[in-house]
DNA sequence: CCGAAATGCTCAGTGTGCTGACTATTTTCC
DNA sequence: GGAAAATAGTCAGCACACTGAGCATTTCGG
């Protein structure tokens, strides 16, 4: 008596759904490069020169976990880091050619990988599901905001 | 040229998935006991007197993140970790009277959490969003073993 | 124009989560 | 019965992710 059921909690779910996703990038992607680092380069891609504030914005991480792994990306020289001259606060970002080569080179592995990771499911449930998750994420974001 | 859509990466959601739950968690269940902690006091209600590694398998997280969420729980009274005469090899975990107490309220308090959190979706699609996650998480955890 | 508010970043502290190496105990097999 | 394998736990090391406090810089208001 008392206990709950922990697969209708989509918070339990959703951690299993990302470590399982962590590990198989793991060996899929890169040992080096994890899944926040792929999403910090893929913005930078998008949009070159923006500070570290809205880099959080977009990747929805927080300012200072942003600041960590721009950091071990910088050490690794596939970005750099450059106070704005026009506003001493910021630090703008740019990736390296370095960066930009790993980036094109996760983008056809991550592709693979989700593949592979959503492969129990058929093209429309898959959809679904990412449809889905955003929504829920979307919705619980807005509540902070 | 280049950049991904990271809406369309399931490690992304999932990601933020589970951080906008924490946040909401939080705020609406606990500030001391995360969720992590209630799966583990949930499992020892429903199976008393086992060992971490069977925990570890009942909650899907890892022998050595068991051993920590374990200890934390210990030190504050809500569990007893016991040597197993039988095995010493084996810690026996048991629920003290104050860590039962402490699951019972938390199950009222994560049920109203979880409506909140899926209030996004229909009746239909809760039930679709978490049996999805769970064959893509069940179905990338098997690739492990 | 100058003090106060806002903004961007850093830093310390805590918790989750992994791997890989190590220890201790039990089991297995010759 | 004793060496080898399997099993349970611990520990160090790394990465992510938050909060809250503090620092520097810029902007805003009187």
């Amino acid at each position: 008596m008392g206990a709950v059921d922990l697969n209708t909690h989509p918070g339990h779910l959703a951690r299993r759904l990302q470590q399982a996703h962590s590990l198989l990038w793991g060996a899929m992607v890169s040992e080096e490069t994890t899944s926040p680092q792929f999403a910090v380069l893929n913005a930078l891609v998008e949009k070159p020169d923006i500070d570290q504030r809205t880099l959080s914005e977009h990747v929805h991480l927080d300012r200072s976990t942003i600041a960590d792994v721009v950091a071990r990306l910088g050490r690794r020289g596939l970005l750099e880091r450059v106070r704005d001259p026009r506003d001493g606060r910021r630090n703008v970002l740019k990736l390296t050619d370095e960066g930009e080569r790993l980036h094109r080179k996760l983008v056809t592995r991550t592709a693979r990988m989700n593949r592979v990771f959503l492969a129990p499911l058929d093209e429309d449930e898959r959809e679904l599901l990412l449809r889905l998750i955003g929504r829920v994420a979307d919705a619980a974001e807005e509540l902070r905001a």
